[in-house]
DNA sequence: GCTTCATTAAACATGT
DNA sequence: TACATGTTTAATGAAG
């Protein structure tokens, strides 16, 4: 039989070929697979009636029946089938209409990817018919209904077969749309009466919705009345209940393994991808960065002047960080947005992937600078990194950043400067910076609401607070993360991109629950803080800071003092005691 | 067109 | 004095 392709390799090379694959792309891309899967299996199914119907044609044609008597059971059979395959049909319709009410799919008009045939309309099977016309078999419709087949959990052939045989092909968009008030989010009571008849998930067009029923209600309270005298709570609709629930289990259960192989050949190419990319002759940079002092202008020799051209990693991973693209090589200008802000991919898992590229190719990370100095200091084993350390960690990581070190480093320091989340940090070695992480994810969303510009921006506070204890919260971040037993993000975890994504997916999660669960200062615990030997935390703000309204406030530099936060931020009013100077 | 933000450039201060 | 570091301002362009 013809089936149709579930994904052709050229439809894989083209969607891989889109660099960016949103996840609601990839939602639709697996909701079609797996439509056209059921398909293949409904068609299958289709076959394999065939196929027994001709045997046994052939069996009774050598049994010598009478030609009357076959002629009327054909007859009858015949209609039996025909049903059963509309039965068929309503059942597929279920599954759809399962899905769309869970906003798993959505069948859009002009939706112009992957070529999905209609099913309500590709699966009559006219040419089955037609062949049934041909054989005359002694079926019963019995036990066509009753014979499950393959994965599919047809049991609700059986259970509703009270399904009126008429009923035609009624699964349409716009109904669709309407079941998709979902049936696992119930109105509020506090919805409108009209809102409720025209999302009602099991009433659409003047038809009741339930599974197996189709009964023409014309309007909302007779469809009320329907539905409260033919679906009772009893032991029909309980079992159409039931049923229900096996089906959606059954297709969530084949979505996963769906999602699994698509994520494993994702897996599969970005590594292949990756392979050939081990440099026979890494650039030599990382220890002549490290080992020198002034170590922002590596030797000349050892640059790539020109633009490299690496095999970079063709393959977009759907979840979570994005790998390198051929055509996002030729970013290389300025970009004012970096799009792993923009779409909030975890840094550190692009950077984790697409670690080599950046250290051979001259291509501008897309990141903002704050970013990168961010990832910088988390990566340092004490969270805390000098300016030279950050240049060398810029260098080291980014051949982009090997040329033209006065630009970017002004622009590292003038970032550090201006940015609340970056918090200086005096030891007696010298100044260390630091990571306000609440601050930092404060300021990712980025949604600024125009009202609260009126603070004056401005102003570095240089607050001299007091004790070793003024711990930036990141350290009890990192200390909560390894006690939940999140790794961090390591060289050793390069090697597992899906593992580093999850785990900085986990961490960017984590950071937030935490972030709430430590508003009330409970949690600051000074003895797991890496940094007890600062002395001096200065504390600035940030001149895009607003009064905010709302979000968590921050009070990494304000929880060591009292937990009853000023929303004023007036850090200045905070009690100094014991300035170090 | 306005606002916000990131980037870039530059001036300036301070310390070594 | 030169340089590194740090702060601040301003201009510019992208994006919403």
């Amino acid at each position: 039989m013809m089936t149709p392709q579930v994904i052709t390799p050229q439809q894989m090379q083209q969607i891989l070929q889109q660099q960016v694959l949103t996840p609601q792309q990839l939602q639709v891309l697996l909701q079609q697979q797996q439509a056209l899967m059921l398909q293949q299996q409904l068609q299958e199914f289709y076959k394999k009636q065939q196929e027994q119907l001709q045997i046994q044609l052939l069996q009774q044609q050598h049994a010598g029946k009478q030609p009357k008597e076959q002629q009327q059971q054909v007859a009858t059979q015949q209609l039996a089938f025909q049903q059963q395959l509309l039965q068929m049909q309503q059942l597929q319709q279920q599954h759809l209409l399962t899905l769309q009410r869970q906003g798993l799919l959505s069948i859009q008009p002009g939706q112009p990817t992957l070529p999905l045939q209609p099913l309500a309309q590709g699966m009559i099977p006219t040419e089955l018919q037609q062949l049934w016309k041909e054989v005359t078999g002694s079926h019963t419709a019995d036990d066509v209904g009753c014979n499950n087949h393959s994965t599919l959990d047809l049991s609700t052939t059986c259970v509703s077969s009270v399904a009126s045989p008429k009923t035609s092909l009624l699964l349409n968009h716009q109904a669709s749309t309407n079941g998709q008030a979902s049936l696992l989010t119930p109105k509020r009571e506090s919805a409108s009466h009209e809102d409720y008849m025209q999302n009602h998930p099991l009433y659409g067009h003047g038809v009741c919705k339930w599974p197996g029923c189709e009964a023409v209600c014309e309007d909302f309270p007779s469809f009320l009345k329907h539905l409260n005298s033919e679906h009772a709570l009893d032991d029909r609709s309980t079992a159409q209940c039931r049923v229900q629930m096996q089906v959606v289990q059954q297709l969530e259960l084949q979505l996963s393994k769906d999602k699994d192989r698509l994520q494993a050949m994702m897996t599969h190419l970005h590594v292949k991808s990756t392979e050939p990319k081990a440099s026979p002759q890494p650039l030599n940079l990382v220890s002549s960065v490290t080992l020198s002092k002034t170590a922002s202008e590596p030797s000349p020799q050892s640059l790539p002047h020109t633009p490299t051209t690496p095999t970079t990693p063709l393959t977009p991973l759907t979840q979570g960080p994005s790998v390198i693209t051929t055509t996002s090589i030729h970013n290389v200008g300025p970009i004012r947005r970096r799009y792993s802000d923009k779409y909030n991919v975890p840094i550190s898992s692009d950077i984790a992937q697409n670690q080599e590229f950046y250290k051979n190719a001259e291509v501008r990370p897309p990141f903002t600078y704050a970013s990168l100095i961010r990832q910088a200091i988390l990566e340092s084993p004490e969270k805390q990194l000098t300016l030279n350390e950050i240049y060398n960690w810029f260098t080291r990581m980014f051949a982009y950043f090997r040329r033209n070190a006065a630009t970017w480093k002004n622009a590292v320091r003038h970032n550090l400067s201006l940015h609340k989340c970056f918090v200086r940090v005096e030891n007696v070695k010298g100044a260390v910076w630091t990571v306000d992480e609440l601050e930092f994810q404060k300021r990712r969303p980025q949604k600024i609401s125009g009202e609260d510009r009126h603070c004056s921006p401005s102003l570095i506070k240089n607050i001299h607070t007091s004790h070793a204890y003024c711990t930036p919260l990141n350290a009890a971040l990192q200390a909560s993360m390894a006690e939940n037993s999140i790794p961090l993000y390591t060289t050793a975890s390069m090697g597992n991109p899906a593992l580093t994504s999850l785990a900085s997916a986990m961490r960017e999660e984590l950071n937030g629950v935490i972030e709430h669960g430590n508003s009330n200062g409970s949690d600051s615990s000074p003895g797991r803080s890496p940094m007890q030997a600062m002395h001096h935390v200065h504390v600035k703000e940030e001149p895009l800071d607003p009064d905010e309204n709302e979000g968590p406030l921050s009070l990494v530099t304000t929880a060591n003092h009292s937990p009853d936060f000023d929303p004023d931020r007036d850090y200045e009013d905070e009690p100094v005691n014991e300035d170090m100077e």
